[in-house]
DNA sequence: ACTAAAATTGACCAACTAGTATGTTTTTGT
DNA sequence: ACAAAAACATACTAGTTGGTCAATTTTAGT
């Protein structure tokens, strides 16, 4: 039942498991209050259930964080860790519509996956993000890449003039949508409960919407 | 400071402050309620703090609502009265252009005027909408609405053969994450706090991109 | 083996939580 | 004017919250 997200998503750069036991305990405690902070918000949160999940005390969680806040203010680093990991913009060298299909794909598998994730950083940001504010100039510099590379293939005509702060935006949006609202996409599309909701054909079709709305031919 | 909500959104038919003084109270109350348990969730969010918030006491409040739950269902359910007043379906003789551009500013208006009310929205359904579930019907009947006018400009060359519930589905999730996440556009888009971000062009350039995405010309 | 530091424990506190119980005031229909 | 019902206030309970403290156990360096 426990996430163990560092680990499921090789947040660890050499693939092993710190060997370390403080910080394997602090990874531990951290995993489980993402999702608790996403379930139940930072005043909704109980730091005693974190501990508890986590199987520490809760005077052994004050130990490795002095307090909720602060807790909650690494919780939202270690996440913002393993999205950049995640996200980094690559494989531009294939053109705009090979990199867009797997950028959306990555987006979309790793919120379908983790909606914890999508559920924490969207709820923050909502609140205006007072906590994420001050780590944000590293989203700022991946944005920034995007868009020179979007405008350089606009330049070079392999795409329509888009506004490419608006398309990276976008992306983000819709992804994000599909993995927080799975429960009411699959409701409407009349797909029940226990049977898997087609993701890849939903992935391509949104892929599709988007990659014909910025004029990439394919 | 006052949301105001009802009021605000004419929410009440004949436009007039409801004359009974309890169903004003009620109504006080449930508009507090909406931005509270959109800021805190519900369990993070102290009756208490509504009632005070509303300008009642707290036994007053539970004169009036039964539990804390309870009023939680009932401001769901009081938002997606509003909701569904605000998006009903309609003017579709003029095309799917004409519609899908006052459609698509409805709603990102809306999100962006009132935040709150797509947070609340977002959370209760991220958590798989347990109390908002058995009210869904309502929505699922405009959807299906939706569906069939889509088909309908398909069949007549209006437009290219989409995925109808998917357009419905990006649409909304575009239009939301617009309104919930204006902060985070704000500060990737460089738009200082103050300074009101461009809704307008937003608005447009996200309404070309999805109806160029649709092969409707324009 | 000894000691200093790191880690862990459980008891404790003041503030807050949802919710109730018992009244008192106000409104209403007649 | 009067009785019944609706509306509101005050005080309270039992449990939970974030957080601290001193004492104890475990670990690591020599």
């Amino acid at each position: 039942m426990s996430l163990n997200l560092s680990f499921d998503l090789e947040i660890s750069k050499n693939m092993t498991r710190p060997t370390k036991k403080s910080t394997r305990i602090k990874l531990r405690i951290l995993d489980n209050a993402v999702s608790e902070f996403a379930r139940n918000g930072l005043k909704g949160t109980s730091v005693n259930t974190i501990a508890h999940r986590s199987g520490v005390s809760k005077s052994q969680l004050y130990y490795y964080f002095s307090n909720k806040e602060s807790l909650y203010e690494k919780t939202l680093v270690h996440m913002i860790h393993i999205w950049q990991d995640l996200f980094k913009i690559e494989n531009t060298d294939d053109g705009p519509e090979n990199f867009l299909r797997a950028y959306i794909k990555r987006k979309m598998r790793l919120f379908f996956e983790h909606p914890e994730i999508a559920q924490l950083y969207s709820n923050e940001i909502a609140q205006g993000a007072p906590f994420l504010r001050k780590h944000w100039h590293l989203s700022k510099t991946q944005f920034d890449i995007g868009i020179k590379q979007i405008n350089e293939w606009v330049g070079q005509g392999l795409m329509d003039p888009i506004d490419p702060q608006l398309l990276q935006l976008t992306v983000l949006g819709v992804t994000e949508f599909y993995g927080l609202h799975a429960t009411q996409v699959r409701f409407l599309t009349g797909c029940d409960e226990n049977s898997q909701f087609d993701f890849e054909y939903y992935t391509h079709e949104v892929t599709n919407l988007i990659l014909k709305g910025c004029g990439i031919k394919f």
